[in-house]
DNA sequence: AGGTGTGAAACAGTTCACAGCC
DNA sequence: GGCTGTGAACTGTTTCACACCT
C-alpha cells in the first residue's frame, strides 16, 4: 500500500519518548480518518493493542520491513545540474534506506567534478557501472529532451525502476516501473484550486 | 480531475501536424485504457467527433481552460539551495502557465545574489512581497527542519496553495491546499517493487 | 473508558459493451 | 468502418459501527 511511507515519516517524526500511538493520533497528523489508518495497519498483520494503541518502535520496524528497507538500495542519478545536485546532496535518502552511489552527465565541463561527494561520471560509463554494481534504481534529472534517451539507456543497463523528474511521459517496457515527479503538473493541480478560490471570492 | 495535466502534456508533445487524436492513441501513451480517456474527456463537455477522434488544438484549449491556465499564475519559491535554484531556472513553468516571480532565503550569503534571473530576497520581506504581488502559490524548497516554519509564514502572507518538497507532513489550516513532493517516498515505493522483483528472481 | 480489528454498507473509480453518429 | 459518449456492471477503497480486548 502506498500510504506506508507516509506513516513511516510520521512515526519517525514523533517525539522520542512517545512509546505508543493511537490510530486517531496518526489519522490527525496525516489528515485521514482513524478507520483508514487501522485498516492500513492491520493489513501489516500488525500488533496494535486494544485500549492502548500501537507500539511506535515495533510499527516502524514492521513498515520498514514491508517496504523492503531492511537493506540499503543503491541508486544512480543521471543529470548533474541543479536538480541532480540537490538530489545527490539530499541526506534524507540515507535515513530512507537509499544511497546515491553514482551520478552521470554528458557535459564535459561537469564530468570529473565532485557533487555531493561523488565524482560525476561520463554517460558512456553508465551501462558498465550500473551493471557492475547491480543498481536497480535510476533517477532522471535531465532536461525533458534527454529524458527518453536516458530512460532507454537505463533500461539497457538493467535498471528496473526509474524515478523521472523530467516533464515527459516515458515509454518503457512493461516490466520497468516508472514514477513521475512533475512539478508543472503539481502546480497545475494547485493552480486549479487557486482558480476555484479566486472565482469563489 | 487530476489526470488532466497528463493529457495536456501528452497532447502538447504530439507532432505539430497531427490535427486529430483518438482516445486509443492517448490511452496508449499514458498507459491507460481508452474508455477511461473518453470518460475523462467527455467530462470536459468536449467535442470529440465519432469516427474521427478529438481535435488536438481544441482539446488543448479546453483542458487549459479547465485547469485555469488561461492566465499566468505568479509563484514564489522559498529556499535558494540547489533545489530552489533548479526550480527557479526550470523553464517548463512558463509553458505550463506559471511564472516564478520571487525567491527567498535566510542565508545572508545568498541574499542579494541572482538565481535564474531573480534576486534572492530576505525571508523577512516574504510577507510584504507576497501580499503586495498577491501571490497565491508558494513552493517550499528548504531543508525539512525549516519547512513547517516557512509554511506558517506563507499562510500568514496570504498564500493559498503550497507545493512542498521538504520531507515533512505540513500542518496548515483547512482552507490551504498542500501538495507534497517527496523523493524519499517515491523511492520507497520504487524500492518496494525492486524488492518484489529481486525476491521473485 | 479507551482503542483495536473487522464485517458490512456506502461510495468512487474503472471497465465493459453497445447504441449512435460520422 | 471507425470512434465517441455513456448507461450498467464491476472492482476497489473508504467509512461506519460494533464486538471485543486491556
Amino acid at each position: 500500500m502506498n500510504r506506508l511511507p507516509l506513516y513511516l515519516q510520521c512515526l519517525e517524526s514523533l517525539p522520542e519518548d512517545k512509546a505508543t500511538v493511537s490510530s486517531m493520533e496518526l489519522a490527525e497528523r496525516i489528515k485521514e480518518n482513524s478507520a483508514k489508518v487501522r485498516k492500513d495497519l492491520s493489513f501489516l498483520g500488525s500488533y496494535g493493542v486494544r485500549g492502548v494503541g500501537y507500539n511506535v518502535e515495533h510499527l516502524i520496524f514492521q513498515i520498514r520491513r514491508e517496504l523492503g528497507l531492511t537493506r540499503v538500495w543503491p541508486v544512480l542519478i543521471v543529470g548533474a545540474g541543479n536538480l541532480g545536485t540537490a538530489l545527490a546532496k539530499f541526506r534524507g535518502f540515507d535515513a530512507s534506506g537509499f544511497e546515491v552511489v553514482a551520478i552521470f552527465d554528458n557535459d564535459p565541463g561537469k564530468i570529473g567534478t565532485s557533487v555531493g561527494g561523488l565524482e560525476v561520471l561520463d554517460m558512456g560509463s553508465l551501462a558498465r557501472e550500473a551493471r557492475r554494481r547491480e543498481i536497480p534504481i535510476g533517477i532522471i534529472a535531465t532536461p525533458a529532451e534527454a529524458a527518453q534517451d536516458v530512460a532507454n539507456r537505463l533500461v539497457g543497463a538493467g535498471v528496473k525502476s526509474i524515478l523521472n523528474f523530467a516533464p515527459v511521459v516515458l515509454q518503457v517496457p512493461p516490466d520497468i516501473e516508472v514514477r513521475q515527479v512533475d512539478m508543472a503538473t503539481e502546480l497545475q493541480i494547485l493552480g486549479f484550486h487557486a482558480q476555484q478560490v479566486t472565482a469563489g471570492a
